[in-house]
DNA sequence: TGATTCACG
DNA sequence: GACGTACGTGAATCAG
């Protein structure tokens, strides 16, 4: 059945090059598994076409549909201006196979797919928007290209599928200040770089909106050029009629493109499940083919045979059954798990697994342990399940029938899981460790996956277990939303019934071996043994050290501040309110936006993304000079950040039972190899303020022991000077100079003993750009100086130390060659948004400038808390936390100097000897009862 | 849930 | 020729 496009049809164009880009760039460069055919990019476009079909339900689901690509690169615009797209990068070399499949994979999901020698896709959706248009449908175009802006309004709309962003006549008008049908004029004159359409030199989309807006359209303003008063962009106007003419027709959608289809040829159609099933499964698709088998209710054609030979990638891939939740054993007797133990001990390794009541380790109760010798084999002992008697009022909780006894199972594993010739496999070995440590077990050895995963691949993709297993088994773990539900009405693993809790626990030590099984052996092969060996696997244990001794913290001291805080702030809230003329959320960004510029109308009111006003602390500095309400607002702000995230939440992180924090280090939380600090941060404990400061008087140490702080000093700057190899730097690390101060004397020659504060200020603000990747705007910005005068910073600083932008240069040249970048101590930091383009790019290049300097001062605090605990073994003292570049320790008052000898000759020389720094690293220490005298 | 803001190195 | 820009994190909050 036929329906002729017309009124209340609804036609959707997907613009499919920015499908194929978005895919592309998303994610990691994935192959086919049987020959290595590169298919990242098609995998992506399935899975967004995917999620398209699954999303057109309901009313407003399209009648007609099609996808629209680009043919040739040549198209009828390069005839009138050769230089049209000419900036444009080559397509990469991995990507250019890619393109044919995209058309079949469009064609298996039974969607049209439309394109035309010589035209851009864009034409040929202009032709088909205006023809639906005029037929009295809607139309919806899927995509974000500005350049197909112009096409909205009467019935046409865009829509961004990434953010899920509706584009209507008044989102045009909000991105160009004009309405859609002058989109082009504004186009023609600001020009736009990603095409290569030159428009008016110096004239941006705003100024082109503004001309637009008051003389009505582009041809009456080039007309009236003369009437401009600004004597610039007059000439510029009339100087550049003719190319500002030809820019309007490059923009200008052709919609009258010659087409060999009609509207009714894009009615939408039901896929055929075995095209489709047939394509995704030759594509080697795996979790998205039994996906869409299990929707359309059929059976996934059987999955080719991998290749079993070997490749550069290293060993022949692993052998694996199908993961079976069905076909794991529950273990409820002392003869079963005999029976496993002989296994293991058979094996010589177990992934194992726990499962317990909550996230809190500290807090957590052992529910029941998962264990797996091979792929396919596994097994879940429950220990602590409770089945629910009775209904209602009357539901009693018991212990489930059928499991073993705590007791028995614990000591039947505790020897296996000590066992020196067992090697213990689990992904997050650290969580599990600390779980088994509350009862009396102290895993060893271990390998873990998660960290495995980071040494190997950091910066290419998540290391949980779910990001594992489809990238590396193409199979997704049962969500653990199944089991427990999410929210408010959320249940505990304890609730679970067993069978169902087998199913999940058991896969997940399943899974675990399969991963260990695929990633072990890439160690070798990518160079990163070392880096697991003496940078990850060794500091796990240190770091669950540390967070079950947890540090001691003052709950009366918080308490007071927070009652202290809340005093100042309601009499500012009142201040505020009296000076705004009336009452409204200080902290609502949005309401203070509007008070500011809106009501008060202030200048500077710069509007973002989602249309509301930046008030972010730098432009109410700005505003601060000539009002007090700003100013009273960032008073406020610094005592509610204060209240909410430090002196109120801190309490509640307090342990009843040990009565300290312990805080979560993620050891693989950041991609340069810096640890994240979670539930709390205490690594970002206020110390910049004198007010905020004080909280560090709440974190203390008991009666008769002392706090003792140990950090690093410049260890980035020192790590620059030595990678970078810059003579004069070195030398002023040699000669213990002020660091600041001497490149300030370097770069302007003043004497070191005529250095005024603010020309330090200047070379420290220079200092710490050049290790973020240093940018004209970003140092104008921090120093709040013209951009000129902050360039000729930078290239006085470059003059005096050339070897930074070799630097710099090599590093992103290497990038650019590997994908990835290295620190000193050959960790790889993966940098795959290098290739793109755009301000992406700029954003990859910096991070890539950054990574090796402040991942290699990483390493280095890694390798001294790797070193500690056997260099104060024999002294009373714990380290309790580490901040980046210090370490915090707890020491007997006593032993304060010897723990300090001890523990700064370990930082000082942690780079030795794998690594010979040509400067020297410095310790500074600091001891108190608090963490605010010690540090 | 995403954006904004702000705490740290 | 304009774009949007310091690097790396986590938590609280508002608003949709």
């Amino acid at each position: 059945m036929t329906q002729h496009f017309g009124k209340g049809c609804h036609l959707h164009l997907i613009d499919g090059s920015a499908f194929i880009f978005r895919a592309y760039h998303a994610l990691p460069p994935l192959t086919r598994k049987s020959d290595g055919l590169p298919i990242g990019a098609v995998s992506g476009f399935c899975n967004m076409l995917h999620r398209y079909v699954e999303g057109n339900t309901g009313p407003d689901a399209p009648t007609h549909v099609a996808v629209i690509f680009d043919k040739g690169s040549h198209t009828f615009r390069n005839d009138m201006y050769d230089l049209y797209k000419a900036n444009r990068e080559a397509m990469p070399e991995d990507l250019r196979p890619q393109i044919p499949l995209t058309r079949t994979a469009t064609e298996a999901f039974n969607i049209a797919c439309k394109e035309l020698e010589g035209y851009e896709a864009d034409d040929i959706i202009a032709t088909l928007s205006c023809q639906a248009r005029d037929a009295g449908g809607r139309v919806t175009i899927i995509s974000s290209d500005k350049d197909l802006m112009q096409l909205v309004g009467g019935g046409v709309e865009m829509l961004d599928a990434m953010k899920n962003i509706r584009i209507d006549v008044e989102g045009v008008e909000a991105k160009f200040g004009v309405g859609p049908d002058r989109v082009v004029d504004v186009q023609a004159l600001a020009g736009d770089s990603v095409d290569n359409v030159p428009g008016a030199p110096g004239i941006g989309i705003k100024t082109a909106a503004l001309l637009i807006n008051e003389y009505g359209d582009l041809e009456t303003l080039l007309d009236r050029a003369e009437e401009i008063k600004q004597p610039k962009r007059r000439q510029t106007l009339i100087d550049n009629r003719a190319q500002i003419e030809l820019s309007k027709r490059l923009v200008q959608l052709d919609c009258n493109t010659p087409l060999d289809f009609t509207l009714d040829d894009l009615e939408v159609r039901d896929p055929n499940p075995e095209t489709l099933l047939n394509f995704l499964n030759e594509m080697e698709f795996r979790t998205l083919t039994k996906r869409i088998a299990d929707q359309m209710g059929v059976e996934a054609p059987a999955a080719p045979e991998a290749v079993t030979s070997g490749t550069d990638e290293g060993p022949a891939p692993v052998e694996m059954p199908a993961i079976d939740p069905e076909s794991y054993e529950t273990v409820t007797t002392a003869d079963q798990l005999a029976t496993w133990i002989d296994r293991i001990r058979e094996r010589g390794y177990v992934a194992v697994d726990t499962e317990t009541t909550g996230l809190d380790e500290m807090k957590a109760d052992l529910v029941g342990i998962c264990l797996a010798t091979d792929p396919g084999q596994a097994c879940y002992i429950p220990l602590n399940h409770l089945a629910s008697e009775g209904e209602g009022l009357f539901a009693t909780e018991d212990r489930a029938p059928g499991q073993m006894a705590e007791k028995i199972a614990l000591d039947m594993l505790k020897p296996v899981l000590e066992d020196d010739a067992i090697l213990k496999i689990g992904q997050n070995m650290k969580y599990d460790a600390k779980i088994l440590k509350r009862y009396g077990i102290s895993v060893a050895p271990f390998d873990d996956t998660m960290l495995i995963s980071y040494a190997l691949n950091a910066g290419l993709h998540g290391h949980g277990m779910d990001a594992l297993s489809e990238q590396y088994l193409g199979h997704t773990p049962i969500p653990i939303k199944d089991l427990l539900g999410s929210g408010k009405s959320m249940i505990t693993f304890d609730m679970v019934p067993v069978d169902q809790a087998t199913r999940y626990a058991a896969e997940d030590a399943d899974i675990t071996l399969r991963l260990w099984q695929v990633l072990k052996p890439q160690l070798h092969t990518k160079k990163v043994t070392t880096v697991y060996e003496t940078l990850e696997r060794p500091l796990s244990p240190v770091l669950a050290q540390m967070e079950m001794h947890g540090i001691q913290v003052d709950r009366d001291t918080l308490s007071r501040m927070s009652n202290a805080f809340a005093q100042k702030m309601a009499a500012l809230e009142a201040e505020i309110h009296e000076l705004a003329g009336e009452s409204f959320n200080v902290g609502s960004p949005k309401q203070l936006g509007e008070i500011l510029f809106d009501k008060m109308g202030l200048e500077g009111g710069k509007k973002g993304k989602t249309g509301a006003y930046a008030t972010g602390a730098d432009i109410l500095e700005d505003l601060a000079t000539e009002h007090d309400l700003p100013a009273r607002v960032l008073d406020w702000r610094q005592l509610s950040k204060l209240k909410s995230t430090y002196t109120d939440a801190l309490q509640d992180h307090i342990n009843p039972e040990t009565g300290r924090v312990h805080t979560s280090y993620v050891q693989t939380g950041a991609n340069t190899g810096r640890l994240a600090s979670t539930d709390p941060n205490l690594q970002n404990i206020p110390v910049r303020s004198e007010e905020g400061r004080r909280i560090r008087e709440a974190f203390v140490a008991p009666q008769g022991r002392k706090l003792l702080s140990l950090d690093y000093s410049q260890i980035e700057l020192r790590i620059l000077a030595h990678i970078a190899d810059i003579p004069a730097l070195k030398q002023a690390f040699e000669d213990g100079q002020d660091i600041h101060a001497a490149t300030a004397s370097e770069m302007f020659g003043v004497p070191l003993d005529e250095m005024t504060p603010d020309v330090r200020r200047q070379a420290k603000a220079i200092n710490f750009g050049v290790i973020y990747g240093i940018s004209g705007f970003g140092l104008a910005r921090n120093l709040r100086i013209p951009r000129a005068e902050a360039q000729g910073f930078i290239d006085r600083y470059f003059e005096r130390f050339p070897g930074i932008r070799d630097y710099m240069e090599a590093t992103t040249d290497f990038a650019k060659t590997h994908g990835y970048v290295q620190t000193l101590f050959g960790r790889r930091i993966h940098t795959p948004e290098i290739a793109a383009k755009g301000p992406r790019a700029g954003f990859a290049k910096r991070a890539a400038i950054n990574a090796p300097i402040q991942g290699t001062a990483a390493d280095i605090i890694r390798r001294a808390m790797v070193r500690m605990p056997a260099a104060i073994a024999d002294l009373p003292a714990k380290m309790l936390l580490q901040v980046h570049d210090e370490l915090v320790f707890e020491v007997d008052e006593t032993a304060v100097d010897a723990v300090t000898e001890a523990a700064r000759k370990v930082m000082e020389s942690a780079a030795a000897p794998a690594v010979k720094i040509d400067v020297p690293l410095v310790v500074d220490a600091g001891q108190g009862d608090n963490w605010a005298q010690a540090h």
